[in-house]
DNA sequence: TTAAAATTTGACTTTCTTTGACTTTGACTT
DNA sequence: AAGTCAAAGTCAAAGAAAGTCAAATTTTAA
């Protein structure tokens, strides 16, 4: 399948430049003779955050696209966070969670204090209360993927 | 790219010379062997009042443009950025803010990539979409104060 | 076997860059 | 004061990339 062999072209290419690269969406789809529109399925359905990649992109002439593979660890942890969250959470909750991130390391004390601000009833404060839970589990998972 | 190649070469002018400098449009497209409206072009799309960069110039003979880098204090700059998101602010938008905060050193890599997944459409999408911007302009304004 | 999921393709859109023709402004001459 | 020339400004067209989306096809799983 012609997007499992890009993909692992790229896996290799990253694994050459020490896990950053930067390519050309049309001058890597001619290499490989695909359409270029393939190459944005290969990123967008492989190298996603989820999987630990950064992307990046820049258009018009000399335009490019960044690939940045995190290196994992100790994501158990935050996947522990990121399951316990549910459908949705209470402030006062959240910020317990975070200050166990804080203790544990995961996070320091001004993305600590960044993290509860965002979440916060202040953030949310014109969202109707009986729905910022549900936001603030939305928001709080993606500030975990964010970490991982 | 041209473009990059200007805005850097001025920008080391700007390290020289201690953050204030004078060119002139033509002398310079000259050198580098582009159009003069080239330059134009760089320092309008790069060195732009909302990136801290102060313009000014003189047309006629002898005329010339002045770039001026200013320096605000980070507070400042927070406060800046605070007024600047307003009511309501799309995704974009946010993170062309946040990235200037990273450029700027306020906020670290990690900070970035997390104010920006604490804003992302990802973030709020049991959120109606005619309503995000301004949710997102809530917590964004709650994430800078964070900071300070 | 068949329904759902994943892949492939290409037309169309958006964003950024490059270029050049034309306009405006300021300084210097006459 | 008027005219001339030397800047910088403006704008729109053309070009160069990446993004999006949906239809068509293929693969996978029940």
């Amino acid at each position: 399948m012609l997007t499992d062999y890009i993909a692992q072209m790229i896996e290799e290419m990253l694994n050459q430049s020490n896990g950053t690269l930067e390519l050309q969406r049309n001058e890597l789809a001619n290499r490989l003779g695909c359409v270029p529109s393939q190459i944005s399925y290969v990123i967008s359905s492989r190298f996603t955050p989820e999987r630990g990649y950064i992307i990046e992109s820049r258009r018009g002439g000399g335009g490019c696209i960044r690939i940045i593979r995190k290196q994992m660890g100790r994501n158990e942890y935050l996947m522990h966070f990121f399951c316990a969250i549910g459908e949705s959470i209470e402030e006062a909750e959240s910020v317990a969670y975070l200050k166990n991130l804080y203790g544990n390391g995961c996070i320091t004390e001004r993305e600590y204090r960044m993290a509860t601000a965002a979440l916060s009833s202040a953030s949310l404060s014109v969202i109707h209360p009986a729905h910022r839970s549900t936001v603030r589990a939305g928001i709080f998972k993606q500030i975990i993927l964010s970490l991982m």
